[in-house]
DNA sequence: AAAAAAC
């Protein structure tokens, strides 16, 4: 949440959401009549002025209406229904402890494990100094804690779909008393096919609630997604969809395919970036790159799927509290993560699904600070980057790197080979910095520097943002219809 | 193409 709202042309102070559908800045969250008890979690936190998002939506919601909002992380979303959600529920709010006086009456559903837990986190911050309990469930952790909480009796459930129907079939909640519903992410839910344990767990609430959505963009899709699920909604849209935040830097560089890695850890090495996450296409790259990485001496972890929750949870922990300079990490963290600050993104890869790409950067400029969204790409991966620039509207800058000897660790990739000294360093006067530190200490740099230093060789000539609104036939049309089920009836099976 | 999500 920023009180940043702000129309200055200086890049620095720039809100992420455009000045055309921002709410007057003068909104304090002391004119939503908000219970006392939220009220004083949202001082003691320092909040006092909503971000666009929450200016507009907190008053619909508490009126009752449905609502799909068309915003990205770091705009302040989940305070945008966490607030009105806990109000709610305060209006109704018994302090018993019996489990069937503490029935299940909100229920946020979120794509991936870390968004759930990101997303409870906040909640409970918002709620503390009310009696609204709240749990959050996922995967890939021992059910037996979850049950327990869940049947002590919670108000609001956070959960990712799968865990959250294990729950529900083996009795462990009954959502027959959700009056909330919100679906976080719900663009991501479709890509990922979830669509139809969505599905599932709708057809178990009460038919009369308030319907909550919320997605990065607007396909077509989610479109539809929102005319079934949603009565009557208002629809808040914030940030133009498709839109990469106006404060990012973008550049890519052209290399070698397998000289990939070593570009990335030159990057790294040639200024001290603060922290970065890096996103690599798949689980093996990620590990491997993090893996060689390491050997330069730089502190990196991956991040994916095929990590026990346990290594991800710390992974994301780690990073969050500066332990870890460098994230290396599949599409696991391209959405929703909020760490707060990131000034820098590198895509190891660019990805195969356009819209990834604007996620991905989007975990840098947020909310209104400045951040830089490196791309490394070769060859065969041309069409991926027009595809990109199609979908943003923008042109990407080429840059060449400054001071990179292709050939540096040609041989290196995918290979497990001893590690010999004279294969790093090799560069001017850098062996003096082989010794692993951390990219944090010392003075950093500051963000918002003019010139950003990767762009030298070139102008740093940014293209306008467009006044563009999303169009109907922008590439996301593209995407494969997932809602054969929804929309025909039921799929065999 | 790949990743994510339930045991």
């Amino acid at each position: 949440m920023s009180d940043t709202q702000t129309t200055s042309s200086s890049t620095s102070e720039q809100v992420a959401a455009p000045a055309e559908t921002a709410a007057p800045a003068q909104v304090r969250f002391a004119d939503f009549g908000l219970s006392p008890d939220i009220q004083r979690a949202l001082d003691e936190q320092g909040y006092e002025h909503p971000t666009p998002i929450q200016a507009q939506a907190i008053p619909v919601l508490l009126q009752g209406r449905d609502v799909m909002g068309a915003a990205q992380t770091g705009t302040g979303k989940t305070a945008s229904f966490a607030l009105p959600i806990i109000q709610m529920l305060l209006a109704h709010a018994n302090t018993s402890t019996s489990p069937a006086r503490h029935p299940v009456r909100a229920l946020i559903l979120a794509p991936t494990r870390e968004l759930a837990v990101q997303v409870a986190e906040n909640v409970k911050a918002y709620a503390k100094h009310t009696p609204v309990r709240s749990t959050v469930v996922f995967g890939g952790m021992d059910m037996k804690p979850q049950t327990a909480t869940l049947k002590a009796g919670v108000e609001i459930v956070i959960a990712t779909p799968g865990r959250l129907l294990d729950h529900i079939e083996q009795k462990n909640v009954s959502l027959s008393q959700v009056q909330m519903l919100v679906m976080d992410e719900a663009d991501r839910m479709l890509d990922m096919g979830f669509l139809p344990d969505l599905q599932r767990i709708i057809n178990l609430l009460p038919k009369k609630r308030q319907n909550l959505m919320f997605s990065a963009t607007f396909s077509p899709e989610i479109k539809k997604l929102a005319n079934t699920f949603l009565t009557d909604p208002v629809t808040i849209e914030v940030a133009r969809a498709n839109k990469t935040a106006d404060t990012v830097t973008q550049v890519v560089y052209k290399v070698a395919e397998n000289q990939k890695h070593a570009l990335t850890a030159h990057l790294l090495r040639q200024r001290e970036l603060k922290q970065v996450i890096i996103f690599s296409n798949t689980k093996i790259g990620a590990s491997r790159l993090a893996r060689e990485l390491e050997r330069e001496g730089m502190k990196a972890v991956a991040i994916h799927g095929d990590k026990t929750q346990q290594e991800r949870m710390a992974a994301l922990d780690a990073f969050k509290k500066n332990e870890i300079d460098i994230l290396v990490a599949t599409d696991v963290a391209a959405r929703g993560l909020d760490i707060s600050d990131l000034p820098c993104v590198i895509n190891y890869d660019l990805p195969y699904n356009a819209e990834d790409y604007v996620h991905r950067i989007g975990r840098t400029g947020r909310a209104g600070a400045s951040g830089d969204a490196i791309s490394i790409y070769s060859d065969k991966d041309e069409r991926l980057l027009v595809d990109i620039e199609k979908l943003i509207k923008q042109t990407i800058q080429r840059a060449e790197p400054t001071g990179f000897t292709p050939g540096e660790f040609a041989d290196e990739r995918g290979e497990r080979r001893p590690r010999r000294s004279e294969d790093i360093g090799r560069g001017p006067s850098r062996s003096a910095e082989r010794a692993p530190r951390s990219m944090g200490s010392g003075p950093s740099p500051r963000r918002d520097k003019v010139d950003p230093w990767f762009l030298k060789p070139y102008e740093p000539a940014r293209v306008a943002p467009a006044a563009v609104a999303p169009a109907a036939g922008s590439a996301i049309t593209k995407a494969k219809p997932k809602l054969a089920f929804l929309l025909g009836g039921v799929p065999k099976q």
